[in-house]
DNA sequence: TTCCTCCAGTTTGCATGCAATCAAGCCTGA
DNA sequence: TCAGGCTTGATTGCATGCAAACTGGAGGAA
């Protein structure tokens, strides 16, 4: 197993909660599970903490780390500032293709709304945001989004809304998605970041986690 | 000599290009300069590959990264984004004192450029920029912040400016020290945007190093 | 009872050793 | 002479061993 896919199997498994927030991680356990040494899981360990993943006590071993509601709130401000910065350089730079697939997955998201499915809501609004922010053309702002937008993985795409957030919410996207047809840069910037303080201070109030 | 140390030594030799970009790293030498064995090491390597100052190459080692013209634009565009967001955060935020530490750091530097003195001017300009992104409250931002102004660091404060250019930027931070003590949160993120797109353009056009 | 001290078991951090991989020079055949 | 394959030395990636540090609990003093 390469490095690499070490390194993301952790992280998958720390972003699924699959090991739970807080935990201890324990090496032997893990390097039995991933049938590889201490060495390599080691610096698997050490890369995610570089990320945020995991908090490494100095010779207390490895803990997944934990969000608190101030994490939550830095984190939605970073993604804020990525995302509509992505936005609004993704306006001039996406192709007419990109634009009819996101519109595609928009009307979708609008369908599972109106049935009241959130899970498949949830999981049209990931791809939404990603689809954008990867059209971007930005590698490196890519990559950040990424990382940042994995830690409040759970917290974003989990948190239940209520009725009157949802349909602001939908609207927002509306919004977004009229932006973007129209390549309105600032625009799609500024709705960006509105929406995502909104989902901020949502997930906020909710607890930021429910786990 | 603690992990976090070893990290922070090779990060800061990558960064002051004492080790030049695109240099194989070898392993071993490193290990006599440090005075440690392989395997911290190559955590830290491993650590310094996922903040992009090293890419690993598998089964070849490890290479000090090296930025090429698409990187220098990324990774402005990524600091504007995350300064300008910060810049908008940190109004309602920083104190007083702090403003008018900046005031005297901005005074300091306007001497600096009276003088042409461009290392020292450069000096307080960099004060100043860290100063308004550690002021937004937010310790994530920060840290992404430093991470991607890391990269950039030598192009962002070794490349020369035309008088021209120079002229510009002096009036753009006396823009952004108005707005920062109206505490005018908006228009300090759009000076900030259009400073760093100034200088990320001069730095491409430069050729975005000088080594 | 409560607090402190000490000790055994466990876990971490690092050094080292070994197999696999790679770079480079040499030999062979044309 | 030159191209291609092979072999040697060096380097990488990983497994393991060992010393230092921590955890938790038992025992004793106040």
């Amino acid at each position: 197993m390469p490095h690499e896919e070490v390194v993301a199997r952790i992280r998958e498994q720390l972003i699924e909660g699959h090991i739970a927030p807080g935990a201890r991680i324990p090496e032997q356990e893990l390097c039995r599970a991933l049938n590889i040494s201490r060495t390599p899981l080691r610096e698997a360990l050490k890369v995610l903490a570089a990320e945020g993943h995991v908090v490494l006590l100095p010779n207390r071993g490895a803990r997944a780390a934990k969000l608190t509601i101030s994490d939550v709130r830095e984190l939605f401000e970073v993604s804020a500032a990525l995302e509509s910065a992505a936005g609004e350089l993704a306006c001039p730079r996406i192709g007419d293709s990109e634009i009819a697939s996101i519109a595609a997955q928009h009307d979708n998201m609008v369908t599972h709304f109106e049935a009241r499915d959130m899970p498949a809501y949830y999981a049209c609004n990931r791809a939404i945001h990603e689809a954008i922010v990867q059209a971007c053309g930005n590698a490196v702002m890519i990559g950040i989004y990424e990382s940042v937008s994995a830690r409040i993985r759970r917290a974003r795409y989990i948190t239940p809304m209520t009725e009157a957030h949802w349909r602001v919410a939908v609207l927002e996207h509306e919004a977004m998605l009229n932006a973007l047809q129209r390549r309105d840069g600032p625009m799609l910037a500024m709705i960006l970041k509105t929406h995502l303080r909104h989902k901020g201070r949502e997930v906020e109030r909710a607890g930021y986690a429910g786990d």
